[in-house]
DNA sequence: TCTCCTCGTTGAAACGATTCATTACCCTTC
DNA sequence: GAAGGGTAATGAATCGTTTCAACGAGGAGA
């Protein structure tokens, strides 16, 4: 059923190693009998085996990466970013989306394992270090992204979450805001982690400040809406007087909730800063505040990192970190 | 380097097929031996090659999906519904991502047919049919996605785009609106061009109405701006009083340009109806009404039916049709 | 005419898993 | 004790490609 490059050979009057030779040397063979072997590619409609070259090269020409939330656009351009690099290389990402569940991240790295990709990009869930070392001793070199690495074994490429959060609750506080919220989770990510220590940094700072802490579950559109419905469901004189979420997809759901059903005025009672600056941010019923992160850029990087340590294994593991841009809009204004 | 089924074999005093017996039928296998191989497998870290099985079997246990654009919340869901039927078969999805570009669109189809996936889901941009079909006589089914099958020889999940236009457009009309613009691109895609001829049809049916048509070059937050820009532009009476869009990052767009730097209210000097319903949808500066698509389930259903496909290719194409549903928020409101 | 090069082509080996016909072994049963 | 039957394990063949040592033809130089 299935051409293969024996049929060519035979229909072109080569051998096979001829035919491999058209399509991976070209240089290597006369003029008469390319066009020969071309043409007979066309009339049988052959189409190369990848496995069978996979096999052979004992590694494929993909790349796979792991991404938490592919919903959440700034992963989505993370991916694009890891695209566009790899398009440049000839080399194909595989995208698996974990979302944010342990088992599937498992499932995906699996995968990519049994399929020996080049490489892997990564934004890790669960402790997966050892994975990860496996992975890189297997000849597969690992690149986080959107977190760095703990020890320097790996290398990474994130955006200083620290330095955001700090920023991202320094901003509220100059405007005023005392009775400062953080809302994320879970608190086992290493971002949300991170973003609420540099908000406990920044409210360190300032004497009379206090922060509040709200732990979610995940870190998406409805867990906001439901964090949200919770601070509506206070008396007013218990809520916080502005909100640092962990991300934008929060601060969209929370959003929602307090100004649509809990009649809250943003930022007039509450003021909102969220993170990412997702396209969205800027259209949302109150336009949102955030920290910019270059989600394009952190892709493109990584993968550049990546096939640099597939060509070369004896290099040294590197960490890029990238410092994350205050954008102010109306949800944290005056 | 790479640890072998043979390497196996050897510590566990045992034939490669025996090694391969215990992965792949364990019940064929005593147990005494399925332990002492389950052991040199752990010792050894020995990790299947899958492009060795893959060449075997002759083909891969993947299936491709090529989706218009993995920014649009809307292919997002579908994927992810895709995952969901695909995770319980056992099945992974290798996702790519035209972003509305042939070449791009192309190449991933490339891919897909080197890899010898199990089969393909696409929702197509330009006129591939004659891919499409190879890749059937290649053994792969091709389901399309979001764009029902012209002739009957493909299978197809879709949503009736026509009705959903001329449903939206309705109900503009309904709430008085006289001077309807449609505004998408480009009309070359089969969604656009139909939710189009929904419109017109609706607009037809009502004597003193009129549709113009703005024709953009994509379907993106950034595309919808600028539209929104050129509506701005223009002299306040020549403009429409509602504008229906192809989908709604278009819809999100062109809001952010019409009151945020228009200072143009909606819905009062211009209703807004968008396509798709997507999380944001009820987040935006103005909530924005919008039709409603099943797409996780779409997504669903379509690797339900590739899959059944795969298994029985003398089945008969099927042709499903979802009906969307009108959701109606602040922005088309009286 | 003979030798030496070069260039183009050949064909067999190898990659690692699966398959299946064959073999080995043990237990019944007569 | 021999024959028969059932279960487990074996190992060679196979998938389709790439690689590389070997080969052959044709030309240049002596």
């Amino acid at each position: 059923m299935a051409v293969s490059i024996r049929d060519v050979a035979e229909r072109a009057g080569v051998s096979v190693g001829t035919v491999s030779n058209v399509l991976n040397k070209p240089d290597r063979v006369s003029e008469a009998v390319a066009t020969r072997v071309s043409d007979a590619i066309r009339e049988l409609g052959y189409v190369r085996n990848d496995a069978a070259r996979q096999l052979r090269a004992g590694r494929s020409s993909s790349v796979g990466l792991v991404v938490l939330d592919a919903r959440n656009p700034f992963f989505t351009d993370v991916a694009r970013g890891a695209e566009d690099a790899a398009a440049e290389h000839g080399v194909a990402v595989l995208l698996g989306d974990s979302d944010e569940k342990p088992e599937r991240e498992a499932a995906y790295l699996d995968l990519f394992e049994e399929q020996r990709v080049r490489g892997v990009l990564v934004s890790p869930l669960g402790d997966i270090r050892d994975r990860l070392q496996r992975l890189r001793a297997l000849g597969a070199p690992v690149v986080l992204v959107d977190r760095m690495a703990e020890d320097s074994s790996l290398s990474s490429v994130s955006v200083d979450d620290v330095a955001g959060g700090r920023t991202a609750v320094a901003h509220l506080l100059e405007t005023g805001r005392r009775r400062i919220a953080f809302v994320g989770g879970p608190l086992g990510l290493r971002q949300v982690a991170d973003r609420l220590a540099g908000a406990q940094h920044a409210v360190a700072a300032v004497p009379d400040a206090q922060l509040e802490v709200l732990e979610g579950s995940a870190l998406s559109v409805s867990e906001g809406r439901r964090m949200g419905e919770q601070l509506v469901a206070r008396d007013p004189a218990e809520r916080p007087d502005a909100v640092f979420t962990a991300n934008d997809l929060l601060a969209v759901g929370l959003l929602q909730a307090l100004v649509m059903r809990g009649g809250v005025r943003v930022p007039d009672d509450i003021a909102l800063i969220g993170f990412d600056d997702i396209d969205f941010a800027s259209a949302t019923i109150v336009p949102l505040s955030s920290l910019r992160q270059p989600s394009r850029l952190i892709g493109q990087t990584a993968l550049g990192i990546l096939l640099e340590e597939a060509d070369d294994p004896t290099l040294a593991p590197r960490q890029v970190v990238f410092q994350p841009e205050l954008v102010i809009r109306e949800s944290s204004a005056g």
